[in-house]
DNA sequence: CGACGAGGTAAACGCTCGTTCAGGAGCTCT
DNA sequence: AGAGCTCCTGAACGAGCGTTTACCTCGTCG
């Protein structure tokens, strides 16, 4: 077999032909967005993208310095607006650590549900990005990991949470992780086809987070 | 910036020249998984491929049809491995779900930890392979699936588990694959400098998973 | 009206890819 | 000794890649 022509999509994606007036700009974006979800980064040519949006393989340049830096541009927005996002609910869920973190894996859920296609992009291509763009947005990503372990950590300072032990001692950054790998990867299999909404997503996921660190009861 | 030269592992993985003695196919076989994890499949060239086993680009067609088809030979050994892996540590727990569901977890990180070369390569690849492959290699996963969905259900009837509910009702198979993405992903950042060995991480995402799912006590 | 710049086209460049193939080295048999 | 294998080499092939370039087509404004 030679070079594939054309790969089967690594998840689900709505296909469309792009930019109804849309300045290019967003047209380029959406369209890479689409077709990095749909088939991965190293796969998708430049021609491949620009003919999605109706332009031909040179217009790229007009608006971005090279194909990394498109990629580099759909993902640090993506994340950026992610971190932003979970913050907000932490703060927004007042101060019991129980209502933060069902708040916390609600945004976090309902958002991979809904942008499956921008998480999955943002979580799978990383790699491609040179080392100094990789380091913003792996802090991106820890940042939000410690966002998760600090409640964790104030629950159970406070006795509200009962955490596995492993030797007598709890493992917040790993617990951290599992529940971050758990809610991350819905983005690789919900769809819209399934039977739970994305609200009743979030509350599931919320509700087995909550059971997993041990929460005490009578909680929102 | 023209084509990439080098790309950064997309997880940390021991390097070393293969080939000492055994019979080239095995060489051919692991030294492609270590590449294909660090870097993913498509960067990977089968000139890498060969000299990191000490051979060049021709030799690989002494003994696999193609890149394309080396590729399934290593994923679908790997997965039939695991899905046997997994039905074993189930028949092998006894009569009580209970125990069947810590076993299945146990087994099913124990493996993704030490494997976590193997294990990513299995979960991130399968896009590039056709069809049929692709279809065979889901099956499989499916099948993996539907032992924990088993596991939930018989647990559910006699009362052992008492999982979250949405709208007064179980869903079993998003509970599954929670459960799942959980656990498949500790391959992805896993590794020898952390804290926690193989066991206490298998141990502590048993425990998770029981609590998830609501297992009454008295358990192991 | 004519100059100008923004933004498009399509050919071309240099490179790397997966794969093929003619040739040769090193065995084991007779 | 030499035929017949198994296995490897290294050049060659056609194709596709990201990017550059020369040119074209507009709408705007002095």
């Amino acid at each position: 077999m030679t070079k594939r022509k054309t790969v089967r999509p690594l998840v689900a994606a709505t296909t469309a032909i792009e930019r109804e007036g849309r300045p290019p700009v967003e047209a380029i974006r959406s369209a890479a967005f689409q077709q990095f979800a749909e088939r991965g980064y190293p796969v998708v040519t430049v021609r491949d993208i620009m003919k999605a949006c109706g332009l031909t393989q040179g217009a790229l340049y007009n608006h971005f310095r090279s194909k990394d830096e498109l990629l580099h541009d759909i993902i640090a927005s993506t994340q950026a607006e992610l971190e932003r996002l979970c913050l907000n609910a932490v703060t927004e869920a007042g101060d019991d650590p129980r209502a933060q973190l069902a708040a916390f894996v609600r945004a976090y859920v309902r958002r991979h549900c809904r942008l499956r296609v921008e998480a999955l992009v943002a979580n799978r291509e990383i790699g491609w990005l040179d080392d100094k763009r990789v380091a913003e947005i792996r802090r991106s990503r820890r940042a939000i990991r410690d966002v998760l372990v600090g409640i964790l950590s104030r629950g159970l300072e406070r006795g509200l949470f009962s955490p596995p032990t492993i030797d007598g001692q709890e493992d917040l950054k790993v617990m951290a992780m599992a529940l971050l790998d758990q809610c991350t990867h819905v983005s690789m299999w919900y769809g819209p086809g399934g039977r739970l909404s994305e609200d009743q997503m979030a509350a599931l996921y919320a509700e087995m987070a909550l059971r997993s660190v041990g929460a005490k009861s009578q909680t929102n």
